[in-house]
DNA sequence: CCTATTTCATAACGGTCGATATGGTTTACC
DNA sequence: GGTAAACCATATCGACCGTTATGAAATAGG
């Protein structure tokens, strides 16, 4: 996902900031206050880094956000490692709701998450990014589902469960967490809250 | 919460729109554009009223949208009512949920739900409207609760069970719902999202 | 008809938006 | 040192933002 092979210095005058610092000052802005509703001037406020350098640096907001986007959101491969070395999907998808409430609650980043605030709304000409972030939940929504097929196929989980809607469910439980987190809900509430979204885990009937 | 009392005709040039029509098409505005990312311009457009014409009927653009929420969202005591007739507690959480998954998921209006959707991102300033939505959801989560405090309080919820973390569960659900509605996941499989979350609904022990 | 009152349409306000042109400054390479 | 390349800060672009001043148009009461 990175590349942190250093490129030979190239001619001409160095860059003047730390451009990852940079990006990740821009993504907790555009966490904090969302997509369209954060503005080149809160970013070169945060970013520390006038508008112009931020412009030839990320190319323009759009793909500044997107890149942002992608730091938040981490690997696609941490994900499906994560959910492969996890004993059961139960026990991944526990793990995805716990962290998922630890981060949006944190002291120190904003609350509640990314994908789920910086898009909610938005004007039509912004909908190429919308879709991206919707794209992002679609491919955790997938790896999730290919997790729980597997329990089903190996009988850790009824037959009669669908992998379709558990993985569906706990993605929509995430971004619901997320909603109540920004509304100031402490972090014990939105952990209890998933704790909750997990009683209805089927079990299979040889465990029962 | 209407007030349907005829008002004697005041003096001066009539209202040439009608007052309730505009505001319906400004709630769907709203609805899908969110607040901030609405612009007057978008809302004259869609109302058909010039800005001078919206500004004297409802103020600013704060009050409108509030005012359009609550048009949304619709009387508390409509809500209440509902969980009152309800048999149980659950009854009225599965109308609640199924409810939801049509109401975002509908052909001739917004995707997703106003009050997830209208302000999950926002700007420092418009922190006074994320409040007035997050008001709303704690209004519903409270109610919800009640209803569940007293199947608790007759036996028909195990004493095991937690009003706050089931009313909590249900609204985040909901708030949930309304991202992957968003998202474009087609009406059956909200519905299954619904039905998912109902299955760790508790039961009390006298009848399982 | 006349006046008071309210709404109407047009045009414009200052401010901020995302994005850039400009020209000086710092580096690498020869 | 000279040249080319990249980045910097300043100033500014046209467009749109939310909002309002202005004056004409429409109605009610006298």
């Amino acid at each position: 996902m990175y590349n942190n092979i250093p490129m030979p210095r190239k001619p001409g005058r160095p860059l003047s900031f730390d451009r990852q610092a940079a990006l990740q000052q821009a993504m907790l802005t555009f966490w904090q206050h969302g997509y369209e509703t954060t503005s080149i001037s809160d970013l070169t406020a945060a970013m520390g880094v006038t508008a112009p350098s931020i412009y030839a640096a990320f190319g323009d907001k759009r793909r500044l956000f997107l890149e942002a986007m992608r730091l938040y959101a981490g690997s696609p491969d941490d994900l499906q490692q994560s959910l492969d070395q996890a004993a059961t999907a139960r026990d991944a998808v526990s793990e995805m709701l716990t962290l998922a409430a630890h981060a949006f609650t944190g002291e120190t980043t904003p609350r509640g998450c990314l994908l789920a605030s910086a898009t909610a709304s938005g004007s039509t000409d912004s909908r190429d990014v919308q879709k991206a972030v919707a794209d992002i939940r679609r491919d955790i929504m997938e790896r999730l589902k290919g997790r729980i097929d597997r329990d089903i196929a190996i009988g850790v989980l009824p037959e009669t469960a669908s992998a379709t809607n558990l993985a569906a469910m706990v993605v929509a439980m995430i971004q619901g967490m997320s909603v109540l987190a920004r509304d100031g809900l402490e972090r014990q509430s939105v952990l209890k809250i998933a704790s909750c979204a997990l009683e209805g885990w089927p079990v299979s009937q040889t465990e029962g």
